[in-house]
DNA sequence: TTTATTTGACCCAC
DNA sequence: GTGGGTCAAATAAA
């Protein structure tokens, strides 16, 4: 048996501790990003799709964690052992909707260097995919609802629906969600095409490079799952497919799909 | 047969 | 003592 502590470097131990004091204290978001800026190497994400990020990783472990209604995964590079790889995450679901969030912890830097742009543009695809099967689920919930509300006769006795209020929450956390993996996945499409051309300007300004543009592992980078941004009220989907969505994002991604579906449904 | 996952036990920090 | 992280044998799947 190998020593954990064999295993561990200076910057893994910060982690380590960074995240029992992180699980210890307040789980609030904000603290969490708090302590990503102090911790070298670990970064907290919450994605749809935990099991698709570009990287082939290995489980080997799985706990239940206090005061959590769902087990904690563990996971590692699968190059591990090959090349040494000190990548890890734990995948832990965070709530119980449909589809449920997933709050991953990454832990180093790949050093294996199997990720591609390729299985980037793959990981964020399928993540896409089931960030609208879950928003199309939703929509059609809210839908028949609504339809409901309608047919039902007044007369009849049984209680009103959460209508409008409930309806336009939903909607409203739709688009959120749609906002947030689009730009994000938008990020990482043009980060990744303009990789070759050693082009920084892509970013936005104040968000540092994702991690596939990185070389720098002892830093803290984003990947390309979604983080969660308020969608302005007004906003549209059709804005959003018509302004965003054009040819030149769908079709490297193959999200023609996607956007004939949104249209048509 | 090889590879991946599961799961109980162990280690260690708090 | 408790709880989180990891190990490694057992098991399942390819």
């Amino acid at each position: 048996m190998v020593k954990r502590s064999d295993n561990m470097d200076s910057s893994s131990e910060c982690s380590r501790g960074a995240h029992k004091r992180l699980l210890q204290d307040s789980r609030s978001y904000d603290q969490e990003n708090a302590m990503k800026k102090v911790c070298i190497g670990t970064r907290t994400e919450y994605t749809y799709a935990p099991y698709h990020d570009g990287y082939q990783w290995r489980k080997y472990g799985q706990k239940m964690i206090r005061g959590n209604s769902f087990p904690r995964c563990y996971y590692r590079c699968t190059y591990h052992q090959d090349h040494g790889c000190p990548a890890s995450k734990h995948v832990e679901q965070h709530n119980s909707e449909d589809p449920p969030l997933f709050r991953v912890i990454y832990t180093n830097e790949h050093t294996c260097g199997t990720s591609n742009s390729a299985s980037d543009y793959m990981a964020s695809s399928m993540q896409i995919q089931q960030i609208a099967d879950a928003s199309l689920r939703k929509a059609q919930a809210a839908e028949r609802l609504r339809k409901a509300e309608v047919e039902t006769p007044r007369l009849m006795h049984s209680p009103p629906p959460r209508c409008s209020g409930g309806y336009n929450m939903a909607m409203k956390e739709e688009k959120d969600v749609i906002v947030s993996s689009l730009l994000t996945v938008i990020r990482g499409c043009h980060i990744a095409e303009s990789a070759g051309n050693n082009s920084a300007a892509a970013l936005p300004a104040n968000r540092p490079p994702p991690a596939v543009a990185r070389s720098d592992h002892h830093s803290c980078s984003y990947a390309i799952s979604p983080e969660l941004l308020p969608a302005s009220d007004d906003l549209t989907l059709d804005f959003i497919l018509d302004s965003v969505l054009d040819p030149h994002w769908v079709e490297p991604l193959d999200l023609a799909w996607f956007k004939e579906s949104t249209h048509t449904g």
